[in-house]
DNA sequence: CTGTTAGCGCATTCAA
DNA sequence: TTGAATGCGCTAACAG
């Protein structure tokens, strides 16, 4: 069998990246490309990890990604991403191609997947931002309870009790556990939660907006506003605007995420900030890992968060 | 040689999903899982178009990806996505990667690629939203100058005058056209295009946001605000808020993309629409048509906008 | 140190 | 109809 390989090939390391030469009986070709599917059914592995996101239009996720990428790349390891349009079926079906076709390690981060999706894939996972319900893998969370409680208490100690909340869909856990944090925060504080302050819906700026108009214009609105991520955040903001409500005189808020945006307003808005970096660096070290054969047991990292003072929370 | 293809397998085609049964001799095997490396070695294809994209987070490319995505599946082909964070050597080296190790065929909204980039490339590329110099691929692009010519027509119908635009990074395809499509509406409406009203800067909220203050607070400010992205749109909106400019009472604007935030908005917003849907289904036509082996010569498509007018601008 | 070979799992072809 | 043989291009093990 002629062999493609019989061809004698020089590699030289160069910085991150690999330049091979190969030298052929006749000819010296410099032009030699690697057949990867090759390699990887030799190898049985693709060098290539897979990213299961909801959707790719969240700043929060993809900017994770982005710091898992940045790492593995100097490990060697491509990155592929893949987004389930927060459909259960499609993120199913996702997860099996990705892990099928491609990936020899996954990053996950599931809304509606169960133990049962991963009952036979054989390869390193770590759940990001989300753990899986009697699925033990590795995981990076977030202390989203503390996150929510320290947007109450920040806005209690400014003296306002009706605190209206703008949620994500019920059924993500972030989004339970956010609303379960503002809960004890309050009780805590000696108030008893109005639901009719609580208020579910998308995680988009659209969302944001209809919410936040829905909440003020109500017989009796709230005094103050926690929007819990990005997206809500915006959408509350322009839509405070349009009601021609004051930050923070009319109104006192809390945002969510993206710490530049929040102080680069005026005035400076309170936001709850997640490390972003510092979970991207995590997910990147357990996956590493794994892929490097380590055989420890499933571990769960919590990651704080911390509440950046702007002022938008006023005294009532 | 003992091949586990020796097995016999039935196939069974089921919706668009594939379900394969194997019978091995001694035992049935309804687990059976395709070794993907190995058929796409022997096949020399992997069913799988990859799509490089500057940002994940940008609603304009991630919507069209999501299209494309849903007509490329039902051809059983999957996706893969990869971003290039705006740099010029990963967005290099991210083209290297989806084709060597992945992909049939690409889909590609360029930066910096040169024709060069592409020499060693020899399958289908798509280029969208933006071209390559040189190269000759089927593209499908926006009708840019259009798309900013309709919202300075829509301004100057309204008595405006001095009009601000912010703007993109300067070296983007689209940034250089929509300038242009303002500076020509201006002219042929007889006025002398101000450069001092003219801003670059990244695709982002914070630029939007910083821009625009910028522009408001200088000494002549515009009357009018044109924003060429969403991102820009939506952090033009927020430093209006804060500077207590109201739309359209104090400052006449029209904003991009996204049609359903702009009609939630009160007043609605007027905004340029690209065609988003449609520009997905022409990239994934032309991508099938190649594949499936059509040697038609390139192909461009320009897209047409449209502004959905809402009560954002007002006469002076 | 250099060149040859085996086999990864698949789809295809050929043989029975 | 059904089973066995071939080779896709690679890497690793082995032989000279």
């Amino acid at each position: 069998m002629l062999c493609f390989a019989k061809a004698f090939r020089l590699v030289f390391e160069k910085g991150t990246g690999v330049i091979e030469k190969t030298y052929n009986k006749d000819k010296l070709q410099l032009d030699f490309q690697v057949n990867e599917f090759a390699r990887s059914l030799r190898m049985n592995k693709s060098m290539t990890v897979g990213v299961l996101l909801p959707e790719l239009d969240n700043i929060f996720s993809t900017r994770i990604v982005s710091e898992v990428e940045n790492i593995l790349m100097e490990h060697g390891y491509s990155t592929l991403i893949c987004d389930y349009k927060n459909s259960p079926a499609l993120e199913r079906s996702k997860l099996q191609f990705l892990t099928r076709k491609m990936a020899d390690a996954l990053v996950v981060m599931p809304t509606h997947l169960t133990a049962e999706d991963f009952a036979d894939i054989n390869k390193p996972v770590v759940c990001l931002d989300r753990p899986i319900e009697q699925f033990d893998c590795d995981r990076v969370l977030v202390d989203n309870r503390g996150a929510s409680a320290s947007a109450v208490q920040h806005l209690v100690a400014h003296g306002h009790e009706r605190i209206g909340i703008l949620c994500g869909p019920r059924e993500v856990y972030t989004v339970r556990n956010r609303l379960a944090g503002y809960r004890e925060a309050l009780l805590q504080a000696g108030i008893t939660p109005d639901e009719s302050l609580i208020l579910f819906g998308d995680y988009d700026v659209k969302t944001g907006h209809r919410l936040t108009r829905q909440l003020m214009q109500s017989e009796n609105p709230p005094t103050a506003l926690i929007a819990t991520n990005f997206d809500l955040t915006t959408g509350m903001v322009i839509a405070l605007n349009e009601l021609d409500l004051r930050i923070p005189d009319d109104i006192s808020v809390v945002g969510f995420d993206h710490a530049e945006l929040a102080s680069a307003m005026r005035p400076h808005m309170s936001v709850v900030l997640q490390p972003i970096q510092q979970i991207g660096q995590e997910v990147a070290n357990l996956l590493l890992d794994r892929l490097q054969g380590g055989t420890q047991s499933m571990r769960e990292i919590v990651m704080p968060t911390c509440l950046t003072q702007g002022q938008s929370a006023k005294h009532i």
